[in-house]
DNA sequence: GCCAAAATTTTACGCGCGTAAATTATTTGT
DNA sequence: ACAAATAATTTACGCGCGTAAAATTTTGGC
């Protein structure tokens, strides 16, 4: 096994009888060294323990094999899940995913890219936080290091975005929810701190007024990050005040739903579909604990792979070709109907 | 502004009057220089943006500023919570902290311990998964870097251990359970990944068996980190084949109460306390969603921010001392009961 | 078995900063 | 105002690796 350790490329050179430009070559791309050159340097690496060191490396190097991912709300299972995917593919890429959470905080995210900005990263995946984001602050970041955008987009930020069509998968619910029953009050925050919310409530009104019904808009307070809790106490208002005329409920995203759940729970309203029915409630996402609600919730499924898998390709190729993009692409994927028993 | 950027403290250094060295000084410890100095410097700073190269400050360094942070799965709210809280006490501290998650795989966790050792961390912070980790690994990795372990403990491994006294935890809610009303049944994984689990469960036998009661496991399969999927499942099952024969279930932890509460809701079994329903279920964990499952889950509150308090005020001494723990010290914290109505 | 092409080695320099020792300047106490 | 203590500067070296250019070796094709 591991004998004596190595402290430096200049100790493997010596070992291993490879020069060391060679050995640097070859831990920047084993597969730019002769077969027979790697065969002895694997076998070095076999016997002496030995990695380079990364400072070193990343000093030097033009460009650092770091990849920033920025998202909003660690603590929110969805962002975690995506991070997830887009680690694992990054590193699949052959970089090193760096992960930061905002925690739903401006000045956390900026602190963010600042810190990135220290580590040269070759490229960043971001999901902005929003309305709150330091555009300016971002701006100055973007045009330093090549950024795509996910999830949520803020202007023509970034080479590239990524995300949800919004009009396309809140136009699927509300029509499948006017086909099966009544026509859906749309409930969410009143001044939500992403611009996905502001689409989704505009795609809401237009869907509905194509189908010549009237929108209705159930607003609540609260600029947290706590959806839940802002979706249970403004649903419990909303119940109580009676702001409901409609038996089906469209809440701008699962995490409100979730909240709005509990308040029709402790109300008293039996949600789901049918005559013994008192409440329909449907959500957007399709989160992770989406399908452990009681009831379990209708909502449109967030096609995350594939907002993921383009999202590091997208960086990937842009440093690979070293350039910045030509024009700023913006890519939309369609949400699926999940029906559950919640509406 | 910002005028002319600056590249490096030789730059800085003639542009300020002050000496490469100094600044140096004052990068590594801005009060280690004389205020009047310090004044320049920051001066100078304000007019010429500039930051040092962390590469370069990292390659020389005995010791960087970085702390590793290590959870078993990010998925989780619960680690992503107790993430934060130790994120910010990390920067507090004035050290960087990089956070990985070992997304509940063991050889993702040995990546993660590698990926750190690379970047020669002062200090690591690690809840391994338990079970699953490879103890070997993780004990060569601790020969090399000062680790605190939190959540579970894995053998003697690490400098310092901060969880929850299972023992006491459980224990008050079986007391509690029993004073209210039947006595629980315990229901867990049968092979769980977490020595906690293992724990609790032997904390419920227990303290049953002081109470003078027979204690009873529910146990149901899986391996995975899907716990909700897993209590799901479970719940049906022993909803269905009719395993309870108790009204009042224990869970041994939240994220599997919400699986389980999500069976009985399907079964059309009501939860809650007093003669109108089926059921009492009952957590463990205070999971940050356990507020909003219907019904609210009653549930032992974990002190997460001690825990993540004192793991980082250890492994701050424990890198300010430069030595390594005279002996291992385990710190238990109490649970607190937290009613609400499922039990 | 020869030659051009490709890969490797040699040589040499630089990256940006940490750090140590010796020297010089500044502050502090009296 | 002076000596002692403290801080800053100068000088010099090293960290581990990237990388460029020139010299050398190896490879593959015929």
């Amino acid at each position: 096994m591991q004998n004596s350790k190595i402290r430096n490329m200049e100790e493997l050179a010596s070992v291993s009888g490879i020069s060391r430009p060679t050995l640097s070559k070859y831990f920047n791309d084993p597969d730019s060294v002769r077969a027979s050159t790697r065969k002895k340097i694997e076998a070095a690496l076999e016997t002496y323990d030995y990695r380079p060191n990364i400072y070193a490396m990343n000093q030097n190097r033009r460009l650092t094999k770091n990849i920033g991912i920025v998202v909003p709300y660690l603590a929110d299972p969805f962002f975690a899940e995506i991070a997830r995917v887009i680690e694992d593919l990054v590193i699949e890429g052959g970089f090193r995913p760096i992960l930061l959470s905002s925690h739903g905080n401006s000045e956390q995210e900026i602190e963010n890219l600042d810190s990135l900005q220290s580590i040269r990263p070759a490229g960043v995946l971001m999901a902005p936080l929003g309305r709150n984001s330091d555009i300016a602050a971002a701006e100055r970041f973007c045009a330093e290091v090549p950024t795509v955008l996910f999830d949520n987009s803020i202007g023509d930020l970034g080479e590239a975005f990524f995300g949800l069509d919004n009009l396309q998968s809140i136009g699927t619910i509300v029509k499948y929810l006017c086909n099966t029953g009544e026509a859906p009050v749309f409930f969410e925050m009143r001044t939500p701190t992403n611009p996905n919310a502001y689409k989704r409530r505009n795609a809401y009104i237009e869907t509905m007024e194509k189908l010549g019904l009237t929108p209705q808009l159930i607003q609540v307070d609260g600029d947290t990050w706590e959806f839940e809790k802002i979706g249970y106490e403004g649903g419990l208002d909303a119940i109580r005040t009676r702001q409901l005329n409609t038996n089906t409920v469209l809440c701008s995203n699962d995490r409100l739903a979730i909240g709005f759940l509990a308040a029709a729970y402790e109300c008293g309203l039996r949600v789901g579909r049918g005559p013994s029915y008192a409440l329909r409630v449907a959500g957007h996402d399709d989160h992770p604990y989406a399908r452990f609600t009681c009831p379990p919730l209708t909502t449109v499924a967030q096609d995350y792979a594939a907002i993921a898998t383009k999202s590091v390709e997208a960086i990937l190729s842009l440093i690979e070709s070293g350039e910045r993009a030509k024009s700023r692409v913006t890519t939309l994927f369609s949400g699926k109907l999940i029906e559950r028993v919640s509406a």
